[in-house]
DNA sequence: GATCATACGATCGTCACTATTCATAGTGA
């Protein structure tokens, strides 16, 4: 049978959920998510590996290694099996309602009858929640509002990241199909938005059926939406949608600048052309109906006079004019980061030790990283206060000995309070080589009182860079309010960087922020708060973000050799 | 459910904030 560390991990998820609405014990609810934790992030295969090996996992006791072994063999499991049954599926969702909590969540099924959000809603509309111990007038219109903000909302869109991941499996699948000549995957994943509404996938090829078989037979496909000539759209089981288009050699550059986009970036292209006498559209580019160009890209933006432009800047945001004058900028790339200047340890709630961290540094050829933990207002992850922030030095010390290719900044990732004020004194943050300063509570302040408390840890001159500033998470949390120009000003004044966090939920500052803040004239740090070695790689997703706001290597702090790097510390 | 270790039974990251029960349960980071 056999099954991937992730989809085991997924199956003590769905349990530790559906437990948790179950009202069962606290402590094994834990001992589940845990397990998914240890099984998500163990190296290899759970399936290549023998019984004991599995049983010396660190919270893998006798009962869950044998629900291990029970996956892998039979690719199910009774308990699993038998909570489904118990528990509705739109139960476990209300546990994502804001004020919900399994407690709740318990007695509004047990006493209401409540089985998903649409009961939640129809309760609510019948009144009568308010009465429900635990429940008061409050708490009842923070749900009112909450559904009704889900009312309006528009259609998820994936994260980069999620997209990313159903790319590389669509292209596995396709390129086994000998009629597909060239495959590219166009649209806003193309340009690299942290968020993919749908995916448009092109095709060159002489045998257009034969291409729509290979996309109908994708494993993830639920439904056919549409199968023309040369245009297939297809469902997948996520409800996510893939656009297939087939077009001959000659076309596939009017094509691909056609369907990558944007839309605004296209109709302006289609000016230029206009204004030259010419007409451009999907199959190429013409002149008294004539074709002139159209087989690669290159030779269309240089028939319009322009220079190529990287799809990250298709945005109709200065980029054609820009490149009418040969003015684009030379974007960041990957290889020009040199360090990694906010990333975490087990001394807070990283999952792999100080070492490990280092060593996966070094194995990714970084030639610096700050060790930048939790400070102690995160009593949850057991923030470190100024004593075991002087112990975790001497560890740095003694790794720093065994790696000494990658240089180790004794950092801090301090909490910015509410009002302001940091949660380490400043004696203690004026011997750290590095600050990085976030705020990680209280987000939906006012926005007056939001940009005072950010302006107020900028002045502090110990701070180097605020960490993921808006506090966004995709699809999950809206960007805390406020006064952007503000703070820039002030980091500009100041010498205070912005971050642009790169894990995949957060891409925090966005691409339009980051050309403010380029605008502006401050500096930005790209870091992967990375929790786990392979969080490093994350650094792509930054990157791109950066790359969509115009950045350059200049802009960026961390493509500067440690020297430099410390000497631009104010 | 795992772990530790008085080898059975206790312990398992903490703390601040909110709403309601105004001292405490529930939630969230």
């Amino acid at each position: 049978m056999g099954m991937t560390n992730e989809q085991i991990a997924r199956v003590f998820d769905e349990i530790a959920d559906m437990l948790e609405v179950s009202g069962d014990d606290f402590f094994r609810v834990r001992a589940y998510r845990n397990a998914a934790r240890t099984v998500r992030e163990c190296a290899t295969s759970l399936s290549t590996m023998t019984p004991s090996q599995i049983r010396e996992l660190p919270g893998i006791g006798e009962d869950l290694a044998s629900k291990i072994e029970t996956l892998i063999k039979t690719g199910e499991l009774p308990l699993h099996r038998e909570l489904s049954r118990k528990v509705p599926p739109g139960l476990v969702a209300l546990l994502r309602v804001p004020g919900l909590g399994p407690k709740r969540v318990r007695a509004l099924n047990q006493e209401l009858g409540v089985r998903d959000l649409n009961t939640l809603k129809s309760a609510l509309e019948s009144g009568g929640i308010a009465k429900l111990k635990g429940f008061g007038p409050k708490l009842e219109q923070h749900l009112r509002q909450y559904l009704a903000q889900l009312d309006n909302k528009t259609p998820e869109r994936l994260r980069y990241v999620d997209a990313a991941a159903i790319v590389a499996q669509l292209i596995g699948h396709m390129k086994k199909s000998s009629a597909i000549v060239r495959l590219e995957v166009a649209g806003s994943f193309r340009r690299k938005k942290d968020t993919v509404g749908d995916l448009d996938v092109l095709v060159e090829s002489t045998e257009p059926e034969a291409v729509a078989d290979a996309l109908i037979s994708f494993p993830m496909v639920k439904e056919v939406v549409a199968r023309g000539e040369t245009k297939t759209s297809v469902i997948l089981q996520n409800g996510f949608q893939i656009d297939l288009r087939v077009v001959s050699r000659q076309s596939f550059g009017a094509a691909l600048i056609y369907f990558t986009g944007s839309k605004a970036h296209g109709v302006h292209l289609r000016r230029i052309a206009q204004r030259k006498g010419l007409l451009l559209n999907e199959y190429g580019l013409y002149r008294e109906g004539k074709m002139i160009a159209g087989q690669d890209e290159e030779g269309i933006y240089r028939a319009l006079g322009l220079a190529w432009i990287p799809p990250e800047l298709r945005e109709d945001r200065g980029e054609i004019e820009a490149a009418e004058l040969g003015r684009l900028p030379r974007l960041l790339e990957l290889e020009d980061m040199r360090g990694d200047l906010h990333t975490h340890t087990t001394w807070t709630d990283g999952r792999a030790t100080l070492e490990e961290m280092a060593l996966a540094a070094s194995a990714r050829g970084l030639e610096y990283i700050a060790v930048t933990d939790h400070s102690r207002r995160l009593a949850m992850v057991h923030g470190l206060d100024p004593k075991r922030l002087r112990e975790q030095w001497r560890e740095i010390e003694k790794v720093q000995a065994k790696v000494p290719n990658v240089k180790l900044l004794r950092g801090i990732e301090v909490d910015i309070m509410e009002d302001g004020s940091l949660d380490l004194p400043n004696d203690v943050l004026a011997e750290l080589d590095w600050v990085v300063a976030s705020v990680h509570y209280k987000l939906n302040q006012a926005p007056n009182a939001m940009t005072k408390r950010l302006i107020k840890a900028i002045r502090n001159p110990h701070v180097d860079v605020i960490g993921h500033p808006t506090g966004r998470l995709i699809n999950q949390r809206e960007p805390s309010n406020f006064d952007l120009d503000e703070v820039l000003r002030v980091c500009r004044e100041e010498g205070c960087a912005l971050e642009v966090n790169s894990q995949p939920d957060r891409l925090d500052l966005n691409d339009v922020a980051c050309l403010s803040a380029k605008r502006a004239g401050v500096r930005l740090v790209i870091s992967t708060d990375a929790h786990h070695p392979r969080d490093f790689a994350a650094i792509e997703f930054g990157v791109s973000q950066a790359r969509r706001g115009w950045i350059e290597a200049a802009d960026v702090l961390n493509t500067r050799p440690l020297n430099e790097l410390l000497r631009l510390r104010r």
